[in-house]
DNA sequence: GCCACAGATCGACAAATGTCGATCCGGTGG
DNA sequence: CCACCGGATCGACATTTGTCGATCTGTGGC
């Protein structure tokens, strides 16, 4: 029904929705994405696991690239990508970049992860 | 220290292990990243809360193009991917195709996920 | 001032990914 | 039997992503 794949814009003013609940929308939908793309790749998991198992929850990039057998520019490349999705904190200290968990992030995306897509049986 | 990078071979048989906690490995990092990447994109985590929404926590394809606003080729594609990633049945009723969500899937991959990289200060 | 070193950025490149139209498969109903 | 419809698969294509070597930035020591 609603014939196949029409994507006209006459549609855009629904004034009562005749769906039961809205799904996520499509903002929202993406900025889930982004974060959980953030820790989608083997080699990102494994340098917040290695951050997460040294002491003081932080490291320099000198400590990360040989763990993760992946060359320097790489590996400041993913830590950015994790300090942009909001998993890690960057600060100098003197010559040296330390790396270090932001506390909760990883506990905050899964539980909007599971309010957002699971059950959610209100 | 320890050189830059050097992945030679001949320390492949570490006896004793001088780091204090042993970081994901490698195939768990990959297997883990597998599944977060088949929930890192926008339209299959609106899929999932789309069928989450049905009645029936169940839908067939032809109620998931409409609302995601992809084509019909896509929207199996992605899920498919779901499915293969455990979040997903399929189970055919009449010509239909039906998808159900995988009851406690997400809440496993989000806890998997939290044991994996964060805290664990133990 | 200059050199050495930690790390970030750039440019290039291969591989993976998302998307679609066209086509193929498999039930339903005439 | 044939037409149709829901859905899967295929082939193509553009975009994104992971990786690295080369280079730039910036900090500390001499």
């Amino acid at each position: 029904m609603v014939s196949l794949l029409p994507i006209d814009e006459s549609e855009a003013a629904d004034v009562c929705t005749p769906v039961a609940k809205e799904a996520l929308p499509a903002d929202e939908a993406v900025a889930l994405a982004a974060r959980l793309k953030a820790l989608a790749e083997p080699a990102r998991l494994r340098l917040l696991s290695v951050i997460a198992a040294h002491e003081g929850r932080e490291a320099c990039v000198c400590d990360l690239t040989e763990p993760v057998r992946l060359s320097q520019p790489t590996v400041s490349h993913h830590l950015k990508i994790l300090v942009d999705a909001g998993f890690l904190t960057r600060h100098r200290r003197g010559a040296w970049a330390f790396y270090a968990l932001v506390p909760g992030a990883v506990d905050e995306l899964s539980a909007v992860l599971r309010t957002a897509v699971d059950v959610r049986s209100g």
